[in-house]
DNA sequence: AACTATTTATAAGA
DNA sequence: TTCTTATAAATAGTT
């Protein structure tokens, strides 16, 4: 059909091929587009030119998917269901693992007993008599690491609190000195008026009363 | 192109449908199979006519899985991903539950406990005592319905028993009357010689001796 | 499935 | 690419 018959084979002139290509892609793709009409019939063509250009002409009552599962029913070849398959097995029995997983918690959490005799109940009493061990031996563990951590800050501050005592002491001891000399004001001078009373207060309020004030001389001071 | 020209819309006669889609099937492969080879195109025509036939053209140079590889690449549409990818986020959803349940039970079995602080050791522990509580009393449940029916059984065979007993009671009473009239061989003839001996032996072993055997005549008999 | 008058597609040229 | 047009090819209606 044209000014002169043309024989089926390869164009080789690339300019040629490419000018009957889409001459031709254009007279299929109304070719199709008519079957599709003409018979309501579903189409679907898929078409690459030689540069690898893509087009493409789907009937408007289908899906490229559609059309897709179509074939592989049609067919019964596979093309990606192997790979499909392979993942939804692997699905189905991770569910049932899950499944299985949740009938033994439902089951330690003590439901679902009704399906279980008495040998599989005993069993299941033992397992969680055991496992309550643990829990307990942990809890107890835990328990204990931490009272022992208490008891060594409970120790430390023990310990910084009788420096301080011992520190107290030696500063009342030298409180005679400080009144009649210039000791005090160069040690506490750097206080605020009062700020070191309040400081001693501070410091020994709810605790037992430190040895200095039963000295006799500051009983009204840290009273 | 015929002896008409034909309006492109659905032909109503359903004979007529079906033999312009033959003949218009052929021309579109035909059609498909020159470009493939002119221009040395790569063409996948799928059809199905409206009463669901299929029919297939492929280029020699390529496979339908290629086609839609291509195709895949060219539109960037992905066809089966959106199916695949919910798949496989259903499947990594399923997968992490799936790990929880297991540190669950792992937990409750009495392990990895240290991941837990005590307040969860000790809710741990609270919620496995209740389960074994409900645990042991469905165990008890099904003991006691199992120990209920033993002695229902029991009760059953005594009472099976005593009334044999006193079956053997009356046989014995008449035994003077049988050694001295018909009435023994009678009922008892049916057995092998001594049978009927045996047979009083063996129901009464590993039990308490029936009242009968006190009752003096057949003390030697069944010694 | 074959025939054929006619329509349609398109090769070559512009 | 698009238009033109002579000609090849497809096919609608018929047998």
């Amino acid at each position: 059909m044209g000014r002169g018959k043309i024989e089926i084979k390869k164009i080789e002139n690339a300019t040629n091929r490419q000018v009957t290509y889409s001459k031709r892609r254009n007279g299929l793709f109304k070719k199709a587009q008519e079957l599709t009409v003409l018979c309501d019939a579903k189409v679907s063509l898929i078409m690459f030119s030689s540069t690898g250009k893509f087009h493409e002409f789907l009937s408007p009552n289908i899906s490229t998917k559609g059309v897709f599962d179509l074939y592989q029913k049609a067919t019964g070849i596979d093309l990606w269901n192997s790979h499909y398959e392979r993942m939804d097995e692997n699905y189905r029995r991770l569910k049932e693992i899950n499944k299985k997983l949740r009938r033994e918690i439902r089951q330690r959490m003590g439901g679902d007993l009704n399906e279980l005799n008495i040998k599989e109940l005993q069993a299941l009493e033992a397992k969680m008599d055991s496992s309550l061990l643990a829990i307990r031996e942990r809890k107890y563990h835990v328990i204990k690491t931490q009272t022992d951590k208490h008891k060594k800050k409970v120790r430390n501050l023990e310990e910084r609190h009788a420096n301080l005592v011992m520190d107290l002491a030696k500063l009342d001891d030298q409180d005679g000195i400080v009144e009649t000399g210039g000791y005090y004001e160069s040690t506490m001078g750097l206080l605020p008026t009062g700020a070191s009373n309040l400081y001693a207060l501070r410091l020994y309020q709810n605790q037992q009363p430190p040895l200095v004030l039963h000295h006799g001389t500051n009983d009204l001071r840290l009273a």
